[in-house]
DNA sequence: TCTTGACCTTCCAACTATTGGAAGGATTAC
DNA sequence: GTAATCCTTCCAATAGTTGGAAGGTCAAGA
């Protein structure tokens, strides 16, 4: 199978695809004679491991990790259930903080005539000191 | 005043001024005798409004935006409210993104034993094609 | 067989925003 | 005078993805 053709099964992107391998996420693909990469089954498995990973925010260094214990038979349910929990905490901590920015603003914004005026209370907090 | 008296006035980090100012954020600043960049009180009010800005998670461009804004005398708050409530509306998305992600995080880690046992839930998730 | 289009290769750069370092000049304090 | 601290510019790294350029390969049609 051709990198396009593993891109298309997998659904990650071909120039990705190389990018994980430079990057030591997924192991150097096989060549063939010609100097093409190419893909089995099993590799489309793993690239489809890492887009879901990525779809639920892990970062590429948590990712290194998930596939590392996934390979390991003799791991530890209770290193992936960490790892997730750890990211399951970050993410509470960026919804926290997004929403306190967006409380902010939706109050900022409450107090702005918008209209045609240039008076803003928006730009008015901007340049309180501090 | 120099770059880094401005840094702790404005708690903007010299560096970053100077970037700032490489990017057209903030107009170029005037130069001592010896090439030392100057500022002014009112420099320091700009670089306040950038930080509180940027800690509101304006992107750069929008701060570009802003900033023309709050120095034009003749602005509409509509515009400044438009601004702020597009940003709103990419923070909501944002977080709603994040909860999603997240409960789906906490509901596969529930279903895991998290003990010295291979078997994980989470990374049978990841398998699954798409 | 020749050509065309679709694929593949590598390398380099851009995006966002910030931070870091290196090499060298200016200022300040002792 | 010299050491410490500031300033200067330039280049690079961070995270993850995408884009292009220049060139080689493959398969299909004329």
């Amino acid at each position: 199978m051709n990198i396009g053709q593993a891109a298309k099964a997998s659904g990650v992107n071909a120039k990705l695809i190389r990018h994980y391998e430079s990057i030591g996420i997924i192991p150097k693909a096989s060549r063939s004679e010609s100097g093409y990469r190419t893909y089995s089954e099993s590799d489309v498995h793993t690239l489809c491991f890492v887009k879901r990973a990525r779809t639920l925010g892990f970062s590429m260094k948590d990712i290194k990790k998930l596939l590392s214990l996934w390979r390991n038979r003799s791991r530890k349910s209770s290193d992936v259930k960490a790892l997730t929990l750890a990211h399951v905490k970050e993410l509470e901590d960026k919804i926290q903080a997004l929403q306190s920015i967006r409380n902010t603003l939706v109050d900022l914004a409450l107090h702005c005539h918008g209209d045609d005026r240039p008076t803003c209370p928006i730009l008015e907090d901007f340049t309180k000191k501090k």
